[in-house]
DNA sequence: TAGCCGTACGAAAACGTTTGCGTGTTGACA
DNA sequence: TGTCAACACGCAAACGTTTTCGTACGGCTA
């Protein structure tokens, strides 16, 4: 077992100082030609390799990024974490993925452990605990303390960064108005309760689609599922009791189980009851019927959010050295679009 | 915006040294209590917190385990993520996830970037080049140079390290078995090329449950599938010029793929044709019929192998003090489970 | 008053780099 | 032979910690 070699053992090897190993193979030209070899061959043959940690510590920053997101299990925040993977990895950073597990306690721990000079800036999507409390001091300290954070897909206007969304509200218009041109007089929508940003900006669109073509709102049709554990019941219900002809659901699961119910209740996809989801993740894809559903493009969004912040950080070195910190931020809409499959009729 | 503040920058305030400072945060017994009541007091009020890399240069260790993974939209992983995660957190690391993207280039690159000190040990599943190429010097490297390395699920026995896999084998003739004892006997089998480990265990474990039931082997029954863009049509033409009555497929794509060309030949599953799967993802969760698979439990698998790693990396410390180093590598093998669903006849 | 001890603090090294500047040697030239 | 530039290299500081080893000072005792 051979430890990693150091510039310094090296200089004791070649009995030259640290300075002029270091030169040497950064070929600088103060370094002789003969030296230079030397040191090359020898630190090629050792396998020298300078200490990121060592250079993190001098240069004051790790070239490494963090995503914190609530989950990982959900499709799309793996899609995210791919396009994120993709931008950082071709601009030399790394990135560090943490789960908030959709608590407040876990987000604000990962980001106080982190914001220690471990990594130079955040992705974040908020867990649904910070949704509810509105408490967003962790991320504020954070800004303050001078580290770039991006906020995507769940975020809050009472905090001043760069952001990538969809339009969710217009995505959500869309289709719902989507299945209003296709003759669907009752259409039921299935959203989380409001305090998650995007499903009451879902809801908001649904609702704005109903009232542009003079539909009339039954609050009977709308479901705002809180607990993601037993809600079949509720979509059951739901169902037997109210003549639904279309369903709008705000993410792929509530999507998927609708179907299962009703196909539980006889009730065939699409013949009886047309569907659309959101997210084109896998369950939308390979559950049969397949699913009609706005796709979010995570990767694109992923990508998007990592360059909104590698070009911040890169910046911030030019800004500082004529002191001018101006902070124009951001906010990137990614476009949606309406993937049509088998879970809505022709 | 006020910076973070160091060590240094309170002594400079109070007047006292570096020293006085840091043992003073210590609680140290050498300084006074009012210094140290004074030190606390302005450390608290200016919100210090220790670097980190300045921690790590120190400790030479970064409290930080690498988990690198073929790819992530693979909800296995995932869930293999979130088990480590968990482990890792709960003893204090962070995670770093990188994905090779079935690249061996990519595999090298990121091991060969983290490997100076950036982290103290790695996690990981080959990619399908790595396997194929049987190149694995880039892993013995980073062992040599006495950084703790933990395989799993992909892993090879080429090298020497420790391991977390299922039995795949077994796990395999235990899913053939079932199929058997349904009374099939035209059991297809949908696996990958011989050079992913998993897939080649998985099909010694379905030919020797037809061997142990002295079932004929039929070679036109099995498809190894290299390219996973376009393989229906060769699913299609198995089902078609063959009488095939079950299928067991070595993971979830595969199997859902299968009911879905099924169904377009007007095959009913389970009624016309069972399928067993493999991996209990969101697909065979939610596929209709859901898919009765062999779970591999992930969670378990992650965080047995982030177990594994700190154990590892906790024990070096204090081998070290005595020098003895021994090397007793361990396998562990986690149990599957036969999660019966719908996709198999009663 | 010399010697000693305990208290409370500071200096400095170490982790592994990078880099500006200082300096010794050499050769050329006047 | 004296001067100076160019070359080739080393010193030391800096990044932010921790920790070991001094040491100044005051008070006590003999």
């Amino acid at each position: 077992m051979r430890k990693k070699v150091t510039l310094k053992q090296i200089a004791k090897e070649l009995d030259v100082s640290i300075s002029t190993v270091s030169k040497s193979l950064k070929n600088s030209s103060e370094i002789s030609e003969e030296t230079r070899q030397k040191v090359q061959a020898f630190a090629k043959f050792y396998n020298y390799k300078p200490n990121n940690i060592a250079l993190s510590l001098k240069n004051r920053k790790t070239k490494t990024i963090c995503i914190i997101i609530p989950e990982i299990i959900h499709h799309f925040f793996t899609t995210i974490i791919s396009g994120v993977e993709q931008v950082a990895n071709e601009n030399g950073y790394n990135v560090l993925v943490c789960l908030s597990d959709e608590s407040f306690d876990k987000e604000v721990l990962n980001m106080e452990m982190l914001a220690n000079g471990s990594i130079d800036g955040f992705i974040i999507s908020l867990s649904k605990e910070t949704q509810q409390k509105k408490d967003f001091h962790h991320i504020t300290e954070v800004i303050n303390q001078g580290m770039p954070v991006v906020m995507f897909d769940r975020i809050t206007n009472e905090i001043l960064c760069d952001k990538v969304i969809i339009d969710d509200s217009f995505a959500a218009f869309n289709a719902t108005q989507f299945l209003i041109d296709k003759g669907f007089k009752n259409i039921a929508l299935l959203s989380t309760v409001d305090y998650v940003s995007v499903g009451k900006l879902r809801t908001k669109g649904y609702l704005k689609a109903l009232k542009n073509n003079d539909l009339e709102l039954n609050e009977a049709l709308i479901l705002k599922i809180e607990d993601t554990e037993n809600f079949e019941n509720l979509v059951e219900d739901l169902l037997i009791n109210n003549p639904v002809d279309a369903i709008f659901a705000v993410n792929e699961l509530f999507a998927v189980t609708a179907i299962k119910v009703a196909s539980k209740l006889g009730k065939r996809v699409p013949e009886d009851l047309s569907v659309i989801g959101f997210t084109d993740g896998i369950i939308s894809r390979f559950s049969s019927p397949s699913i009609t559903t706005v796709s979010q493009n995570g990767i694109k969004m992923g990508a998007k959010a990592a360059k909104m912040l590698i070009d911040r950080l890169e910046m911030e070195e030019i800004e500082n050295e004529d002191g001018e910190i101006e902070e124009n931020y951001r906010t990137e809409v990614i476009e949606t679009e309406l993937i049509e499959r088998e879970s809505t009729k022709k």
